[in-house]
DNA sequence: GAGGTGATGACACCTCGTGTCGTCACATAG
DNA sequence: CTATGTGACGACACGAGGTGTCATCACCTC
């Protein structure tokens, strides 16, 4: 038996995670948080550097996108290795827990604190997608710009979806707003 | 003879800038600003609602996009209108100030903290754009994805311009970027 | 059983941001 | 000349966010 339970971490984030839902991101303290989590203040920032990183699990996002760039055969184009990424990404990763991505996205676009933290989280994925393109050997000006257009197009796709009553799949999103973008830019 | 000097506010500006320039934005706190200018803490947050609101100015890149959505032609694309506001932008606002507008850029970048206050003024000129767009009768996704790629592009140009060591005008860099965009989406 | 380790509590500290109230120069009215 | 606002500011208090430091104690290892 130990001293102290040991699932700390998902103690502290369940407890949050309730708390949000009763009464909103703003209005719960970390105070609050560790009070129903049963531990102290310190140690909830031990386990989360920040309150929003509660909310926004590990980046693992980056971490597959870097991952699918160097696998990526050395012929394919840039924008057709995003392109695929997505599609893996919609099948395995959002389109399976539709309800509460979609309840998340809602919680984060009315919380100010959550939606600056989410433009971090976008800017970051265009980092490092950027820097995976100049990695394999494309020009740093073309991977700035596919970047740039990936994570647009991938934030636009999920926003409707997310906002999307008749449940039309991410994948039909994002071939929608795959063909707004370029019919713009024709 | 006033009982206070009466240019607080620039005073308050001034000093910041001082400081920030001298150990850098996240080490010079508050405290250290109002020192500086002579006034108290509670006098900076009346001007100022926040330390980074001291270095991003009044939002007037917004306002004026507003403005030339609501006189643009009514039958002018909508990406058509983005494109010659960033001329006019580019020409008025960017081009004569370039100097410090790249300082200012690679302060920016070098700033966590004004990095996510920076993706969020782009967020605010995506959202008044998508809103003009719709205001214009322009169906609603087409008007996020027009938003998106006007700022998207808008960035990135900015990012090239103020890197440049060359001089090359923003105009060049805007139709650079375009051109990209085009190719990439293609 | 003698350490070593690691997670936690306890405590102190600073900064951010805000509410509230008193104060005093200045302007205006009577 | 007096009275009465009206701002801008200082003084004070408070709660929340975050961080450094040290003691503690279950558990593990030798």
């Amino acid at each position: 038996m130990a001293r102290w339970a040991p699932d700390t971490r998902e103690r502290l984030r369940a407890a949050a995670m309730e708390l949000f839902a009763e009464r909103g991101f703003e209005a719960t303290t970390v105070p609050d948080i560790v009070e129903r989590a049963g531990v102290t203040r310190r140690t909830f920032f031990r386990h989360f550097g920040d309150k929003r990183e509660v909310f926004f699990g590990d980046a693992e996002i980056p971490r597959l996108a870097a991952r699918m760039l160097e696998v990526a055969p050395a012929d394919m184009s840039p924008f057709a290795i995003a392109w695929s990424g997505f599609h893996t990404l919609a099948a395995e990763r959002f389109e399976p827990r539709r309800r509460e991505m979609a309840a998340a996205r809602r919680v984060i676009e009315s919380e100010p604190a959550l939606r600056e933290r989410d433009l971090q989280k976008q800017a970051d994925l265009r980092a490092v997608l950027a820097e995976g393109y100049r990695a394999r050997g494309v020009d740093a000006l073309r991977a700035r710009v596919v970047a740039g257009i990936a994570v647009d197009l991938l934030q636009t796709a999920l926003e409707q979806w997310a906002a999307d009553p008749a449940g039309t799949p991410l994948v039909e999103h994002l071939e929608r707003v795959r063909r707004e973008m370029a019919d713009v830019l024709a």
